[in-house]
DNA sequence: ATAAAGTCTATAAAAAAGATAGGGTTTATA
DNA sequence: TATAAACCCTATCTTTTTTATAGACTTTAT
């Protein structure tokens, strides 16, 4: 399951792509529309914009806006920036890699085999979805 | 990422699965191999024999054994049963519902719906994904 | 100047995961 | 029939992760 994080962050994302008309959201908006802490959101949207998705305005009639056309937003980055791993086990993931301490030999390992699989495929779903998708329904 | 326990248990499983010429396999014997708590794996083997997984012999010259066949037993099915819903949110897991709070309206949100496409994807990976693949590897 | 709004870091509280403990029950076998 | 081996069951403790809060700082429009 994804975390609140990631799920915050999908219902601000979603929110920002619905207000594209106007230059700024406030994360209070934002909050204040899904019931969420207005300073858990805060840490949520600062991580978006330094993972290059949100820009923002500072003072006094500033606040948040979407850089990136939605279409360019998969779920896979989103997931990947919030909850981390995509992959099932550290020893298959692309970007969050660790070996399993369990696992004697991972060359042997049909385990690492079949989740190397289950890993490609879903990434195929989630890097294929994006908040477009979430936009247009 | 699955949890250690769900880890574990295929780790279990893929032992059992590759003994399955003896009677019985001690819960001893599989944790000395992967280097995992006796008492830890104890829990999870009998969760695996609550399910239909596994069967088990008490007693001396007692231990566990594979009731299924390994095609039976597809991942989604272990990953359920150790780690709960293989949906992304809670409001859209066929075996773990429950509505999201922070989400005024399902009917009307997108990210339900696209969550329920991800959702319909992942489990035809999952389903399709048994022990068997793991073990002819 | 002032108030509004984002930035940043630290810490606290709550929940979940991981691990351990120990007594109970069953069964092969000497 | 006594004993030791092995699974069964429940409770509890510890650690880690997640969720949430706090507060001081900076920027900017008016």
């Amino acid at each position: 399951m994804l975390s609140k994080k990631t799920k915050y962050a999908l219902h601000a994302l979603t929110y920002l792509g619905k207000h594209r008309d106007e230059k700024t959201v406030l994360i209070h908006d934002i909050a204040e529309e899904h019931g969420i802490s207005h300073k858990f959101l805060e840490n949520i949207l600062l991580e978006l914009k330094k993972a290059g998705i949100l820009g923002s305005k500072k003072g006094k009639g500033g606040g948040y806006y979407l850089i990136k056309d939605p279409k360019e937003i998969p779920l896979s980055k989103v997931i990947r920036l919030l909850d981390g791993p995509i992959a099932l086990l550290p020893c298959v993931s692309l970007n969050y890699y660790e070996p399993c301490s369990e696992c004697k030999d991972e060359a042997t390992c049909g385990i690492n085999k079949v989740m190397i699989q289950v890993r490609d495929e879903t990434l195929k779903i989630l890097e294929n979805k994006t908040l477009e998708d979430i936009l247009k329904t």
